[in-house]
DNA sequence: AACATGAACTTTATCCATAAAAAACAACTT
DNA sequence: AAGTTGTTTTTTATGGATAAAGTTCATGTT
């Protein structure tokens, strides 16, 4: 059965919405929470029953309005609002960077999915949308093949990553001074310098600002394939580095200076200039996923 | 139910090497012809089999060996001896490219399901692994979006291709001497020229010819990034050519000209002639591209 | 006419079932 | 021991079913 984790997450969504006020007294038309929660009617109006049933609504003569405060306890727990194409991801990403999956491994759908308790279509489909990764092969009528989290990997992916930065930071920098990503770019580097600040205890803001960062590099002239490329990019290391937390500070300090050289460079619109930040960047990040990856290496075969 | 498009390919390969002499006299083992058919020992049983029931072979005291002449009937059609993924994949190409589905086009698979007359996992797989192609997009819970065959994503393409190119263009012409791939390329080469004598009849040939120079370019350095692009380009350019025959002797005549001019290049060593050479075959290829686009274009607008 | 709610209908996400194909096991033969 | 064939077990490719979510239609309000 179809999981109604879509309800579950709008309903956790109007809690909070709720509780801090940003619904008060009678409540909007089912259309406007419908625009507002980003989900059809149908649904929007199963969380107003729910909400109602519970007594977070009044509901009187057809009118609705704020009833009791929410409880922290009125949330649906988290699992129970993630899609099982999610949980998939999440425990095959597990199952690949934490344990002792050596590269060569066939990977077994039926297995997998007695593994992670869904249907074996649903492991398939995941395989499908992962294997743009480069991470796996697939062998028809056989199954698939992992090729391994390696060191060759990571040398082709930056490899790519440095020719479409280096594309792509080229092309910001000759944007006309009218161009609104200039000041998008500025608030970047406050927003750096911010961190810099508070770097001791928030250096975990570090990877939604890189991810603006390089995202926003690709804006001034778009390409759908480096986008994607990005998105590869965004994904490995979102879920490599929650597992791989050593140095997290010390590398995220470092990345930080490195992009306030590269933004400085940008605004300098020195060709030159902008090749070595950038360089210099990438090159400082392929390190850090290098010597993770030997790190990730040993931790295995200790663990053997 | 699967379909048995495995047994029959097999069944047809079988017949055909017991027609061209491939197989005389008493069979080999079991184990040898699965290793010929590339299939599992199950399915040369199978076929087995069958060849003995229809006294394609005959069958003594266990000993197998060539019976009656292969007949044109005895093989199974082709239609049956393609996977429905790969029928899925045809007839949404021809959806596609053929029909007048315009950008923005939303996609819903029960539909295409109906129509294609497959399971709605089999749309849903296809999509899924062509979404890579940066054609389509998913939007959850509702559906997919086609963006379109459009003259940005060819330009989009072409760039990416063009930085590829180059890149493993010059690499390739840094291989020492002593690398395979230089008499690869020298064959390559006679390809060329041979198939420039024959080109009034044979034009067809080109895209088999192309395919392998472009090939052999990413050989000298290997990335999987670079190849996995490659195959975008292979799978488009297979299904929109194969429905947009224009000028096609003309398009491949020079193509076959820039091609022996970029392999002098490559074999020159000289970086700055390999980089002409290649963009004046890349810029070619692009033009082409879009010409025929803005066919279609006109084509569809005609048809309305 | 523009928006609300209710109800009916359609499509997606998900699980389950099963024949075909592959792989593993077993028992022989040279 | 290495290679045969026969048999059993496992896995993949495909179809089918269904609750949840999205969309459309109908009817009623301001």
């Amino acid at each position: 059965m179809r999981t109604d984790t879509v309800y579950k997450k709008a309903f956790n969504r109007a809690a909070s919405m709720l509780r801090d006020g940003q619904l008060v007294g009678e409540l909007p038309s089912e259309n406007e929470l419908r625009r507002r929660m980003c989900v059809s009617r149908t649904t929007v109006r199963k969380v107003l029953r729910e909400l109602v049933h519970r007594d977070l609504v009044t509901e009187r003569d057809g009118f609705k309005a704020t009833g009791r405060a929410v409880d922290d306890n009125d949330y649906y727990p988290d699992v129970e609002t993630t899609t099982r194409a999610k949980h998939v991801e999440q425990q095959f990403m597990e199952w690949m960077l934490r344990g002792d999956t050596r590269p060569g491994t066939s990977i077994n759908e039926l297995e997998l999915a007695r593994q992670f308790n869904v249907a074996t279509n649903g492991i398939r489909e995941f395989l499908i949308r992962f294997s743009r990764f480069g991470l796996i092969e697939k062998r028809p009528n056989t199954g698939w093949l992992f090729k391994g989290f390696t060191e060759d990997f990571a040398l082709e992916l930056f490899e790519i990553r440095m020719m479409f930065e280096l594309r792509s930071a080229q092309l910001f920098s000759q944007q006309p001074d009218s161009s609104p990503l200039w000041s998008k770019l500025a608030a970047l580097k406050m927003a750096h310098a911010d961190l810099l600040e508070r770097v001791e205890s928030r250096f975990h803001d570090f990877s939604g600002l890189d991810n603006r960062f390089h995202r926003l590099i690709n804006e001034a002239s778009p390409n759908r394939f480096i986008d994607d490329f990005y998105d590869i990019i965004t994904f490995i290391f979102h879920y490599h580095y929650q597992w791989n937390k050593q140095d997290e500070k010390q590398r995220n300090l470092a990345a930080l200076h490195e992009h306030i050289a590269y933004i400085d460079a940008l605004e300098s619109r020195n060709a030159a200039r902008i090749e070595v930040a950038c360089r210099t960047h990438l090159a400082s990040a392929r390190e850090t996923l290098m010597r993770s990856l030997i790190g990730l290496d040993e931790t295995n075969i200790v663990a053997q």
